[in-house]
DNA sequence: CGAATTTGACCTGCGC
DNA sequence: GCGCAGGTCAAATTCG
């Protein structure tokens, strides 16, 4: 590990300079160590005892820089080590020029302590921001598992939990795992609800497996989706369990941004490769199909299309998490759209009614996000359009908008605005009226403070 | 020549 | 059962 002093590096001519350190312990200042460089002049940085006839200065230990480079520092009254000839300029101007020196190489220092400072909280408030959003989708679980009133239905949720995770389990091929966890259950059982309908989030399989609890189990056949699996995250891959498990949870629910752009896709930092492209109903311009190959086996894949009314409005949706780091330029998006998916997972538990929080929730102004649970996939939309008249855009009933400040056109980058913004948004997730909505939004201090952060690295993302 | 893209074929789910 | 639409695969093609 680097120590501060040799972090700072002249550049020029790779000379080291070393200052004093934070803790104020004192450096070498030493201009030129390649002492082998015959070209260049040495720069001695000689402490010289001054031995003038003045010996009560001398007795204070006044010293002279020597440097070579008739460098003198500047403030003689600030350097006790520096005797000043009061009557000689030409010393004086050395010790100005070596104190500035080393100001300037302090400055550079510290400005370069700043960057690195700068980028590590960068990446740790990323960390915290997923962190918590992955605890409040936990605490918000627990809490309407503890709501339930009955025994019986608490037992009912347990074991509809149990087969949630087992099911995740199943579609990794893992079954062997979860039967020695929890014998006792059938996982065809769950797997029949999911295999046999329509694509789902796991929040509905609940919803279902609550519903239709002690229903007759239609025949269940395996290969169906196991097929449909393999073919979604590829043949013959065996990615990390882990991953794959959490894939399983999320993978159901995309997150769709609507931004204006005239590049083929918004630069979101990570690397695609296109694996196909469809004419999709109701819409002239294609539909691209990429998936993420920054890491081998990454389950994120993403679809990019033009609006059919705008075609200068690129609607880009995002699937699944992706199983590698990610470049500090692709945390943004990511932790958009998994803040958006976390909020919907979070905020879509069972209800007392057995339906959807999200599908209560009412319609707010435009410039916001759209969740879609109607959809065959649940759909959260992130509209950074900004349009002058969103009506001409069709947005289908049932939907829940949170309203984001004015955001620049032609936006190709800096969704971190969102992903604040929407973890925030996902503590309200049981709010039942958008005005409620609207309140608790705008007096929460977090979520302005965040969204002020947001802006502000943002606007600073914006070219 | 390897990587990336294109494109037709294929698979699956769903509605009728 | 059939047709349609969405999604994916993989061979062919293009690109750097």
């Amino acid at each position: 590990m680097d120590t501060a002093c040799d972090r700072i590096i002249d550049k020029r001519d790779d000379r080291r300079v070393y200052s004093p350190g934070i803790s104020g312990e004192k450096r070498i200042m030493d201009f030129f160590a390649d002492h082998n460089n015959s070209c260049k002049k040495p720069l001695r940085v000689d402490v010289k005892k001054e031995s003038t006839a003045n010996d009560g200065e001398s007795s204070r230990g006044f010293t002279e820089l020597d440097t070579g480079l008739n460098l003198l520092t500047a403030n003689a009254e600030s350097d006790k080590s520096v005797v000043v000839d009061e009557t000689s300029p030409n010393i004086k101007e050395k010790i100005s020029t070596n104190k500035l020196a080393v100001l300037q190489a302090e400055m550079d220092r510290m400005s370069t302590e700043n960057q690195r400072l700068k980028s590590a909280l960068n990446q740790m408030n990323n960390n915290y921001y997923a962190l918590q959003m992955h605890v409040a989708a936990l605490m918000e679980h627990r809490q309407q598992i503890r709501k339930t009133t009955t025994v019986e239905e608490k037992q009912m949720i347990d074991v509809t939990e149990k087969r949630v995770v087992a099911r995740q389990f199943m579609d990794l091929g893992q079954a062997a795992i979860v039967e020695r966890d929890d014998p006792s259950q059938s996982l065809s059982e769950e797997r029949t609800q999911d295999c046999s309908g329509s694509p789902q989030t796991n929040v509905s399989v609940m919803n279902d497996l609550q519903k239709n609890s002690g229903d007759e189990i239609a025949a269940f056949d395996p290969t169906k989706c196991d097929r449909r699996d393999e073919q979604r995250f590829g043949r013959g891959k065996s990615p990390d369990v882990a991953e794959q498990t959490r894939e399983a949870a999320m993978r159901r629910v995309r997150v769709s941004v609507r931004a204006r752009s005239e590049a083929a896709m918004i630069s979101d930092g990570c690397q695609w490769r296109k694996y196909g492209q469809k004419m999709a109903k109701g819409n002239p311009c294609p539909r691209a199909y990429y998936r993420c190959t920054m890491a081998v086996g990454c389950p994120v894949r993403k679809q990019v299309q033009r609006c059919a009314e705008d075609q200068t409005i690129l609607t880009t949706t995002y699937e699944g998490n992706h199983n590698h780091p990610l470049p500090p330029a692709a945390m943004t998006m990511a932790s958009t759209t998994s803040a958006a998916a976390t909020m919907f997972l979070s905020g879509s538990m069972p209800s007392s009614d057995g339906l959807l929080n999200s599908r209560t929730l009412l319609s707010c102004p435009p410039n916001m996000a759209t969740i879609s649970a109607s959809a065959p996939f649940p759909t959260i939309t992130l509209d950074l359009t900004n349009s002058p008249n969103p009506s001409q855009f069709h947005r289908p009933q049932g939907q829940f908008h949170i309203p984001f400040p004015n955001i620049p056109q032609n936006f190709s980058s800096g969704p971190q605005i969102l992903s604040q913004a929407l973890y925030n948004q996902s503590k309200f997730s049981g709010v039942q009226s958008s005005q409620d909505i609207m309140s608790a939004i705008t007096t929460d201090p977090n979520f302005t403070a965040a969204l002020v952060a947001a802006i502000t690295s943002f606007m600073g993302n914006v070219q």
